[in-house]
DNA sequence: TAGTGGTCTAGACCACCCG
DNA sequence: GGGTGGTCTAGACCACTAT
């Protein structure tokens, strides 16, 4: 027999008016009672009231506005959250042996579209390199990169017979904006025989661009092995 | 000459911490002092601490634990935020002017990859939906859908010859869970002719899974148009 | 100009988890 | 067992914006 007093936490209250949006008591478009008010509904303070509303407007359920108030979103925001991956963790998580083959790399001025797409000084310099990700035996992406050397100038002399481009610049290049972009590749030649996939197959591919504070770092595209896809619950 | 005594602002506190995560006054995997600690090194409390430390933990650039403290991640988890758009939406963002047809409609029985993706028991019956999303007078995005009709019976009456089942659907039914997978379809001679791509063009695909609480009630796969790009900033 | 959310201070209790 | 983060209370001032 225990009558406890427990406080009323902000996960009950965002329960609770998640409940009250599904069931319409608070209807679409509709405005909530003020943060004030609903303190005093629930005996609590404005404080986790505030918490409760501020995560659900950040869900996508919510809208708020100072003096406005809180709004119910006529069709919430759903929205999905990717964990952007170091390829190595990617191939272990899936349960593969990580492995990593250099297949070119190579100083070059950099080709007109990369100085479009990166916004780059005409002629400047860059280190292209190509290489394979694999799991056990199996290809797993094939990464084609370009790092600008004017950034990142370390670069010169790395061979990456060793380590990826991708961990080599985790690891040495800090960064603060990056750029990414999903599409899909229908496989040539070569990338069918790099990827093991046959001529014209469909490959999920994925754009990266990277800056530290609006000098471009790097342009990658990779490019997944046949039958990859990216899966996320929400 | 204004010598203003303001408050430190969370937003402060992110920023500097983020400052020395970079500049690696605190590196990789170090441990940053206690909330308590901090809160006194910036002359504030340690709810402005705590949130900041938060968020930034959220942002997937700081691991906490209870007792053992707040160590800085090796490697960031960067994350991507998407939003799950509406079409007539994502048409109209892009500047077009929406417009929907149906293709076909039509009651059957679930085949047996739909049982099993979804979780259906055996023989269950849905409505089978196929339709096409235009922007102006072109096609923007094939919707191939499924809808359960035990957890919809109001799917059993509807045409959909007016409004898409994306559309209906977000109207009428709640739903709890989604699943989203990205993935890159080759084009067979059908989806080319839908969406006015060449034969083994690359297509940009969308799957979606939805649950209300456990129970099935729709699973569609969204073919884009050629050319096609999800694209995102972190 | 007034109402509403945004955020900070100050202090407290508690849950988790490492040693 | 004890240290650290997780969260709540209580109260205050401020910023934005609709009217």
């Amino acid at each position: 027999m225990q009558h406890s007093k427990e406080n009323v936490s902000f996960r009950d209250i965002k329960e609770i008016v998640l409940g009250r949006i599904k069931d319409s008591t608070w209807p679409s478009d509709s405005i909530l009672p003020t943060e004030t008010d609903l303190a005093k509904e629930f005996s609590t303070t404005r404080t986790t009231i505030n918490r409760a509303l501020r995560e659900l407007a950040d869900e996508g359920y919510l809208d708020r506005k100072r003096k406005s108030g809180t709004r119910v979103r006529a069709a919430p925001i759903r929205q999905a959250r990717f964990k952007i991956p170091v390829v190595r963790e990617e191939v272990t998580e899936r349960g593969g042996a990580y492995r990593y083959n250099l297949i070119s790399s190579e100083i070059s001025s950099a080709p007109e579209w990369l100085v479009a797409k990166l916004d780059l000084k005409f002629g400047q310099n860059v280190r292209h390199i190509r290489c394979l990700h694999l799991s056990n035996t199996q290809p797993f992406q094939y990464e084609n990169r370009w790092i600008v050397l004017e950034s990142v100038p370390d670069a010169r002399e790395e061979t990456f017979t060793e380590f990826s481009p991708n961990e080599w610049l985790v690891q040495k290049v800090p960064f603060t904006d990056i750029e990414v972009s999903f599409l899909a590749t229908r496989a040539d030649q070569l990338l069918a025989d790099l990827l093991g996939a046959s001529l014209n197959e469909a490959i999920f591919t994925t754009e990266r661009s990277t800056w530290l504070k609006g000098t471009p770092v790097t342009f990658a595209r990779l490019y997944f092995a046949p039958g990859y896809r990216m899966t996320t619950r929400l």
